[in-house]
DNA sequence: ACCAGCGGTTCAAATATTAAACCGATAGAT
DNA sequence: ATCTATCGGTTTAATATTTGAACCGCTGGT
């Protein structure tokens, strides 16, 4: 395997709840030698991608990402332009909202509101990478990719996160049918114990799925009326952040057959 | 070298004027093979460190880098934390005014505010990288590190971008005891032709210094009434932020013996 | 005073990286 | 309509880099 990935995929264990990790610890983590480790590292920290607590030699995040995170911002600014969008979504449903762009193999959190109007609500680490088997979001996306590339992202091992994932890929594929006629997708507690999930696609200029946004609420909240409610926002703030990001839903019935 | 480092470096070729770049282009411009980056590319790829235009086939920085540092802002809000001081200086100078952190051997710029009072201004672009020789930010953070890493970051050849920019370290060197004295770095056109530079350094709670904040004006706007006024405020500044990330400004006369 | 764990270094063995030639496709010029 | 140059991408044998076990000195807790 490539050493740029294993570099990389070191980045993957910072979080917004451990957002600094020592060398010997990082090692263990990921798997790695600890020389392995200490050279990867060395190198991200010379690019600025992560740095060093110069008291403790911990490593964290760099400077570097903020740097490159404004460049990509500056030329495409879908953070910004659907900002607005999601603070409508969060005023009108009182739940956390979310933004998820498609990567390779899962979804990255690029924005999300925490609900409002509850004591009670779902929490978000900023920067979570969400898999696609066992969110809601995930399942908007991969019921809008072609099926060949929904069969091969869901062709490995599919990784339990609460007893309610479900990790038999034709199982998953067969629920899609449903999020397709509907246009949102909707899972009750697959990636966290407590939260239920619903959420809508958002497509690119080409009519591929490009995202996701969603509403995430405390299981023991959901209601029928609540739904239909929260899918008549999804629907819309998806429809809204595709036009923004320029962007254009597929033909109904047309899409399936894209290769 | 590092095929993490030669990875990495891609990167830096990706500006807000320059978001989207062709394989064989990239290979050009980074002087490897084409086949290497390609390789390296998709390995970006793969993490979301880049993503390709689906259309032409050219890469652009990846939806990874905001989870990232969104991530690192959460944990550090740096960038938040010093926007209303960015703000008040922009308002007080009616210049653009510019917050960049200290890397491994140049500045990253993580955010600046251009010039409202004014047509003619200076213009950024996000997500620049500036060197230490050849500005005002640079020759803050030279002044206030120990004289031996100073020395070692001017120790390459020193690139020159403009008649004006100084290429010798030890003229460099010899400069920074002014820099020291006034707590302000002063430059003209080193970096660009007709932009004038003055800058303060942020330090970290060590007192090191960590980055600095300055003013950047068209030179044929400059006047010593001017310049007074913006020491002011860049000294102003430069503490606030200091402050409001923690930081403490070593004591005067004490900083150069740091080890 | 001890021990366990830390960050970091070393070097021979193992493995991934490289670069030139080549491919089919595309787009502009003639 | 045809040529030509360039594109993104693939293959290969030759090569340079990466790897990991053992080891270092150091620090903090018992």
């Amino acid at each position: 395997m490539g050493t740029v990935d294993k570099a990389l995929s070191l980045l993957d264990f910072f979080s917004e709840s451990r957002p600094e990790i020592g060398l010997s610890e990082l090692a263990r983590m990921a798997g790695y030698d600890k020389a392995t480790v200490l050279r990867l590292m060395t190198a991200l920290a010379d690019r600025g991608f992560v740095e060093q607590n110069v008291k403790t030699r911990d490593f964290r995040l760099g400077p570097a990402l903020l740097r490159l995170a404004h460049i990509r911002e500056a030329s495409l600014p879908q953070r910004a332009s659907a900002q607005p969008i999601l603070e409508r979504m969060s005023a009108e449903s009182g739940e956390t909202v979310h933004l998820l762009l498609l990567g390779k193999n899962h979804l990255e959190t690029i924005d999300f509101i925490e609900a409002s109007a509850h004591a009670m609500r779902v929490y978000m680490d900023a920067g979570e990478r969400i898999p696609l088997h066992a969110s809601a979001s995930g399942l908007a996306c991969l019921a809008h990719m072609p099926v060949e590339e929904a069969r091969t992202a869901l062709s490995g091992a599919l990784r339990s996160y609460t007893d309610h994932t479900i990790t038999d890929a034709s199982r998953i594929l067969s629920h899609l049918d449903n999020v397709r006629k509907t246009g949102i997708a909707e899972i009750d507690q697959a990636f966290e114990d407590g939260v239920y999930g619903m959420a809508g696609p958002i497509f690119a200029s080409d009519g591929s799925v490009t995202g996701a946004v969603g509403i995430a609420t405390p299981s023991s909240r959901v209601t029928d009326a609540f739904r239909s409610k929260a899918h008549k926002i999804i629907r819309k703030a998806a429809s809204d952040i595709t036009r923004a990001w320029g962007g254009v839903a597929p033909e109904a019935g047309n899409e399936e057959t894209a290769a």
